[in-house]
DNA sequence: CGGGAAGTTGACCACCCTCAAATCTGGTGG
DNA sequence: CCACCAGATTTGAGGGTGGTCAACTTCCCG
């Protein structure tokens, strides 16, 4: 909760090519600084914002990676996703003026704080900002008719496979290994996401390892045969 | 595929409360008419738009049921969603001018075809409408989140006993009774939706039966004891 | 009125969950 | 700096939910 001042510019943002539109010319750019507000600073296990508070705005991830999660009254809560720096969180708050998920810091974070009321009023004169902002939303869409599809007719092993590809795909599109990753996660939050147990998900780890397909050691992943995984995604149904 | 050039005002249009904007002023209803290029029919079965189409409209549902799914290149497929009056669709296309997922009609279907480049240019003007392009694509967002947790965390019980109380919600939403419905898809087709196999959801009608709670002929459901279901849902993860 | 799709029900079993115990890790305080 | 502890992870054994396969019935739709 300590509101960090300090501005750096959109426009030289090393993160613009994710978050940000392309194609606008420089004026255009420079309006764009004007969205974000201010910046804010997320410790570990902290909350961005939480399910009931007021929406007020979007936020982009500079560094850090959040879960979001639902949780309903009788205590069951899941996983609803994972964000890292240039996503975008905060789209199920536009609704009702209220947040109907938590956002969890898994790691010490930073987010530019990007009030939706300047987002609109910008995006009615820079069409470019305003096509970004319906596509953002779109994506996220999209990404979660994958998801319904992973809980909804994979099997564990399947589930795993197609969680750590898009991880380290993610990652790789951010500058990092293609084949090595770093889990933010417990296994039970990778469990709650994929709609397994948490014993599932290190079962599950377990046998890839046994088959050579990775190398785990606790949150530490390597992935030595991306084939094999993609294989197990693509297995028809079973 | 018979586009239908009968236009008829969003402005008079008994479903205006469910689909647009509230608090525009008479000008700005007018100018909501212009969104609405033509109308037109789909007949049970055929699909309104397909994955992998250029993407150029959203539509606004006027009559019929549509369920929305997306398909892997290994053939499993995953219902997303039932689409009922008055609600949109198309909003998987935005990200990359091709459409996500397929749109199919569940019985013969009528809508209003509204070209996005004409939502974009006028949600500009009209600010009201702007709010609401992005309250239904957050709405979206929210609802699958739902659907996440129903896939994630429930049985098959529980699955079902929310899908029931959610469809007859839907439809007493549109003046219809709160007891009972007619079911436009096949056992299957909620069997994909909830991520169980169409025995299992007879087989958990049938148990609804024996106990009580719904009188069920075919696609014809009468809820006896919502209340029931209610408790179904919020029992406890178990 | 007939054929085919949709739905129901039963038997069996696989996959994942539950419960439990042991081990490992990282952070904290003495 | 080290000991300790809570939380995270692994692994095992056993059981239940829902999937699979199959047969039969019912209901539309053409």
């Amino acid at each position: 909760m300590t509101p960090e001042t300090i501005k750096i510019a959109c426009s030289n943002c090393n993160l613009r090519e994710l978050c940000m539109p392309i194609g606008l010319d420089t004026a255009e750019l420079e309006r764009l600084d004007q969205i974000v507000a201010t910046r804010r600073k997320v410790k570990r296990r902290d909350t961005l914002f939480r399910h009931g508070e007021r929406f007020t705005s979007l936020y982009a991830i500079r560094t850090g990676v959040f879960k979001t999660r639902v949780t309903t009254a009788d205590g069951r809560d899941q996983v609803t996703g994972f964000q890292m720096a240039g996503e975008i969180i905060g789209l199920d708050g536009i609704v009702n003026d209220r947040h109907a998920c938590d956002a969890v810091a898994l790691e010490d974070a930073e987010v530019c704080v990007m009030p939706f009321e300047r987002i609109e009023a910008l995006s009615r004169e820079v069409n470019g900002l305003q096509r970004h902002v319906h596509k953002i939303m779109s994506r996220e869409i999209v990404r979660e008719h994958g998801v319904m599809l992973l809980l909804g007719s994979m099997r564990a092993e399947e589930r795993l496979a197609a969680f750590l590809l898009n991880m380290v795909q993610r990652l790789h599109a951010r500058g990092f290994s293609e084949s090595e990753l770093m889990l933010r996660m417990t296994r039970e939050e990778i469990g709650s996401y994929l709609g397994l147990k948490l014993e599932t998900v290190s079962r599950t780890l377990s046998k890839f390892v046994e088959d050579g397909i990775a190398e785990v050691q606790q949150r530490h992943v390597r992935i030595v045969d991306a084939a094999a995984l993609r294989r197990i995604v693509d297995s028809p149904a079973c």
